[in-house]
DNA sequence: AGTGGGGCAGAATTATGCGT
DNA sequence: ACGCATAATTCTGCCCCACT
């Protein structure tokens, strides 16, 4: 049978049929006169080759062909109902949709643990995805509905496509370990700094401002570590007298977990724009409306 | 590509007949 | 009397075509 041969309203009289038994009864029920629900009824016949409802007593009582396409039509009426004629809408406290998220791993380690603590109260039924994507395969993966948003330095992510928020700027800051000889000289001065030892993170396919901005500037490092992982950082930093110059958000963390200790960069590197982007198709998406309104409430500076 | 008019098919309504 | 089916009539929506 041709999809395109049905009237998909016979399946509302089909299933108004099925609920009251009666042609006047399942008229009413749907807004039709009793001759139009009959000739609704008949159109049912020719199209199953079927009586289909057949008078029993007072009763229009279903013949086996009916109750057999009952339970599926009621599910196609309740799938209709549920699913395409509800308004467009998101509740969080009884959601349970996953939003994926494409962030790097500074962004899972800045992000996720207070984006975590909020959805624990305010929508404890979602579900979080985070996925990391080099610069190119970020556009991809939000274009494709792969993700709802992302979250970080993403400087590909332009034009009419795709929607952007800043949150914060991210400066480069330094990190040493707590007892590093060099913290009892003062602050560190450019010359100081450049007699250091240096372990340098080029997390794959990712932007390296830092590195660009130095190559830039002509200034050179003795790097005696590379590494493509900043995770990696905090036991290294803690153990050797290596520095790192790191965004500060990384900085933070790495403080808050192991013996490491901030300072000032004496390179003076442009700052890096932190935003969330999206992509137009989610732009008018209830739930994606309230997870980019939760982020900004969350991490939005100023 | 979008708009408007004419023609047609099919669904709805009204009126009525028929069976229980 | 009630409820279903059917004939006649009306209404609505769709398709096609011409025009802008």
């Amino acid at each position: 049978m041709d999809m395109r041969s049905i009237d998909l309203n016979l399946l509302v009289a089909f299933d108004a049929m099925c609920q009251h038994q009666s042609v006047t009864r399942a008229g009413e029920a749907i807004g039709l006169s009793q001759p139009a629900m009959s000739a609704a009824v008949a159109r049912l016949r020719a199209l199953f080759n079927d009586p289909l409802f057949v008078k029993v007593g007072t009763v229009m009582q279903p013949t086996e062909r009916a109750q057999a396409l009952a339970e599926a039509v009621r599910r196609v009426m309740v799938t209709v109902q549920q699913e395409i004629l509800q308004p467009s809408g998101f509740t969080p406290e009884t959601s349970d949709r996953t939003f994926t998220v494409i962030t790097p791993d500074i962004g899972e380690m800045h992000f996720l643990p207070l984006l975590l603590a909020h959805l624990a109260k305010a929508a404890p039924g979602v579900r979080l995805n985070a996925v990391s994507r080099n610069r190119e395969a970020a556009g991809e993966t939000l274009a494709g509905a792969d993700a709802d948003l992302a979250l970080g330095y993403f400087p590909d992510l332009k034009g009419s496509a795709f929607f952007q928020q800043k949150l914060f700027d991210n400066k480069h800051v330094c990190l040493l370990r707590r007892d590093h000889p060099q913290l009892r000289k003062g602050s560190l001065t450019l010359k100081a700094y450049l007699a250091l030892q240096h372990v340098v993170v080029h997390p794959d396919g990712r932007e390296h401002v830092f590195e660009r901005h130095l190559q830039q500037t002509g200034h050179k490092r003795d790097v005696r570590l590379e590494l493509s992982h900043f995770m990696s950082l905090m036991p290294i930093i803690e153990s050797t007298d290596l520095v790192a110059t790191v965004p500060r958000d990384l900085a933070a963390i790495c403080q808050r977990y192991t013996q490491v200790e901030i300072v000032a960069c004496p390179i003076a590197c442009p700052v890096i724009p932190v935003h969330q982007f999206w992509h137009r198709r989610s732009h008018k998406d209830a739930a994606s409306i309230w997870l980019r309104a939760q982020v900004a409430q969350l991490f939005k500076a100023g």
